[in-house]
DNA sequence: CAATCATTTCCATAAAAATGGAAACATGGA
DNA sequence: TCCATGTTTCCATTTTTATGGAAATGATTG
């Protein structure tokens, strides 16, 4: 993963409404929500959620598909995987990791050295 | 966690160049380095390096301490992985989740059991 | 091909964040 | 104390982001 694309994702995540977006669609699974459901659950307009939406979209952290007239959103759940893993990345050469990061990074080079 | 620290901590990693600061004090370890060490590393001015620092200062994502007339910055690792693990919380119910996210997840879980 | 409902685009406005030069503020050494 | 060096604050400017009403678009049903 490059920076670029690290920072497009955190920055989709750091705004309190996306996030909670995000959050509330990993929650969802796999189904996920359509547009309307969210607003509704979140508490925002239309217009406001729409543009959220959009970000996470283009972030590539949400994937949205058309089923009748409504639009489901979901997470991308390898979108997570990658960044969680690009978080912990250059981490723990010097033992000062903790606990969840220890567990990505030992993943991480797990699959390292199966690829 | 609480959602507007896990903003604020994600607001502070979404910047390139913070986000290379912080990756580069998570490689340094617990010494961290100075501040015009990093300035020259990451290739910004110092009043630039200054602001960003003091966004990542605020975030909780980096401690400082004076050396002599350095000041050095280190990662804060400990709300790195309080980060990672709040991205990963309400995760793998529907057993929907990749291996990095679920590695953090059953570390938390495995936590919360323990306490 | 209406009528209807879901969602998005348009747009103006408001708010927040990034940048970097110059000056101020430490700290340590002569 | 005076000087050199490291770091931060100040400040003006530019750029980016958030918000939500109204209108437009897209989809489905009768």
């Amino acid at each position: 993963m490059e920076i670029q694309s690290a920072v497009k994702a955190l920055l989709a995540l750091a705004q309190e409404t996306r996030l909670t977006v995000f959050r509330l669609l990993v929650a969802a699974g796999p189904e996920g929500m359509n547009a309307g459901a969210i607003a509704a659950t979140v508490g925002v307009p239309a217009a406001t959620l729409s543009f959220h939406l959009k970000e996470l979209l283009h972030a590539g952290l949400v994937v949205a598909r058309q089923d009748g007239r409504y639009i489901f959103y979901s997470a991308n759940f390898a979108a997570m995987d990658d960044l969680i893993a690009y978080l912990a990345d250059n981490c723990c050469q010097g033992g000062s990791c903790l606990p969840k990061t220890a567990a990505v990074a030992a993943t991480t080079k797990r699959r390292r050295q199966t690829a």
